[in-house]
DNA sequence: TCTGGGGTCCTAGGACCC
DNA sequence: TCTGGGGTCCTAGGACCC
């Protein structure tokens, strides 16, 4: 039996825990440069807020209407995100955590001795008491039952935010309500596509047959269908397994046509990626860089182009990863174009310390590097930091627009709440 | 004026091998 | 006219997730 943990309206949860005038009332969380609605609070959603709505076309509406937004405060949700995952590691034996704002709990053992649905009210209550955030519990014999159960603790308040499916009666009940668009598993396309073949609720696609499933869709979506039935075939992962990837990019606070600027910013994302994969202890045999143009103005010439460059030796020293960005940048930059978004992304991955010995590169120096490396992660850890390459620019014209960011109450002193 | 960021998995097709 | 069979590896692109 799993149990999915799942925080209503996370990022917009987060900013209400520390402003409690908030509650009852409208709240949206922004993407980077404030750009368009990640997250919104049931008020928000019943003003008619879509997910991924544009900003600057909500805005004078939704503040007329009393609603409020904020900037992405990244540093804040992930601080309340560990402190709720440390507090299922405590109350269930084995956890995987899926997502910022999910996990799945393996309640083997935990079923034969307590009412499941008592354990998802405890879970749901010591969350809300030690972090004061909303949650709901979904359980199931197999993951994607957890996430239906999930949708229903959800979508129904009767249910006061706890699910059990473990009754088969209950799974086909629900079933059965749930389009089958809010299946875990089943996106736009393959939406459209069951639709088109007359299966529109969840528990149409669980009877489908399963070779046809296989022939028709493909195999993810016969494995979903079997998931539906009760079977059990995606296990939890304790594990977080290493990344095959690492990937940086952001949009441009405006439109960018210096080839300076472009550097500056691929730059810096190398730098971070380098940090990243350090913290993986991993190194990458390829770095690509990628440019757009913003494809929401039709009237402008469009490019994007992504270009690869691979080092002989494996690598996470942020200077090889700065150099190969900027190589990259030279061979896809175009001049008199009006960039909005620029990345860079390391793929290829190997252990750190298992690569082919180098005639001309010999081994002191690597480890000189590699201690360099450290100390300046280190010392990016304290208050005597940041420590930056100049290539990463200083005024970096082109970074991000975050103007409502709440404070990280969590994780600065100087952010600290204060109470009079 | 203003439209996010970071991942995974699967498949088809091409290049290459014997 | 008629041009094998079986395999692996890599890559790009599509679909999905949060």
């Amino acid at each position: 039996m799993f149990a999915l943990v799942d925080c209503n309206s996370f990022y917009a949860s987060c900013e209400r825990v520390f402003r409690p005038d908030l509650e009852k009332r409208p709240v949206v969380v922004l993407s980077n440069n404030d750009g368009c609605v990640v997250a919104l609070s049931k008020e928000a959603k019943s003003l008619g807020i879509k997910m991924c709505d544009p900003w600057f076309k909500i805005k004078k509406d939704y503040k007329q209407q009393g609603g409020i937004a904020f900037s992405s405060n990244y540093e804040l949700y992930a601080d309340i995100s560990s402190r709720i995952m440390d507090i299922l590691e405590q109350l269930a034996p084995r956890i995987e955590i899926y997502s910022i704002d999910e996990a799945f709990l393996d309640l083997s053992g935990i079923d034969s001795c307590v009412n499941l649905d008592a354990f998802g009210h405890q879970c749901l209550m010591t969350i809300k008491k030690w972090t004061g955030m909303p949650v709901s519990v979904g359980i199931g014999p197999t993951k994607t039952l957890a996430k239906v159960a999930s949708y229903g603790a959800k979508k129904y308040p009767q249910t006061k935010g706890v699910v059990d499916l473990s009754s088969k009666e209950r799974q086909k009940k629900l079933l059965k309500l749930m389009p089958v668009e809010e299946v875990w598993g089943v996106g736009r396309k393959l939406h459209q596509h069951l639709n088109k073949i007359g299966v529109t609720n969840a528990y149409q696609l669980a009877q489908l047959d399963l070779n046809y499933i296989r022939k028709r869709f493909n195999v993810v979506l016969a494995k979903t269908a079997r998931e539906l039935r009760g079977e059990v075939c995606i296990d939890l992962e304790e594990q977080p397994s290493t990344k095959k990837q690492i990937v940086v990019s952001r949009t441009f606070s405006r439109r960018v046509t210096d080839l300076n600027l472009l550097n500056e910013a691929v730059s810096d994302y190398a730098a971070r990626a380098a940090v990243k994969l350090r913290r993986e202890k991993q190194t990458c045999k390829l770095l690509s860089v990628f440019i757009r143009t913003n494809p929401f103005r039709k009237q402008d010439t469009q490019h994007r182009e992504i270009f690869s460059v691979p080092f002989i030796l494996p690598t996470n020293d942020s200077r090889d990863l700065i150099k190969a960005a900027r190589e990259g940048m030279s061979q896809i930059f175009r001049k008199d174009l009006q960039y909005n978004k620029a990345g860079i992304m390391l793929s290829d991955f190997y252990d750190e310390g298992v690569y082919q010995l180098d005639l001309f590169n010999p081994q002191e120096r690597k480890e000189l590097d590699k201690n360099l490396m450290g100390l300046i992660d280190k010392v990016n850890t304290t208050n005597l930091g940041p420590i930056t390459f100049l290539a990463q620019g200083i005024k970096k014209e082109w970074s991000m627009k975050r103007e409502m960011q709440s404070p990280r109450y969590t994780t600065n002193w100087n952010d600290l709440l204060k109470v009079n």
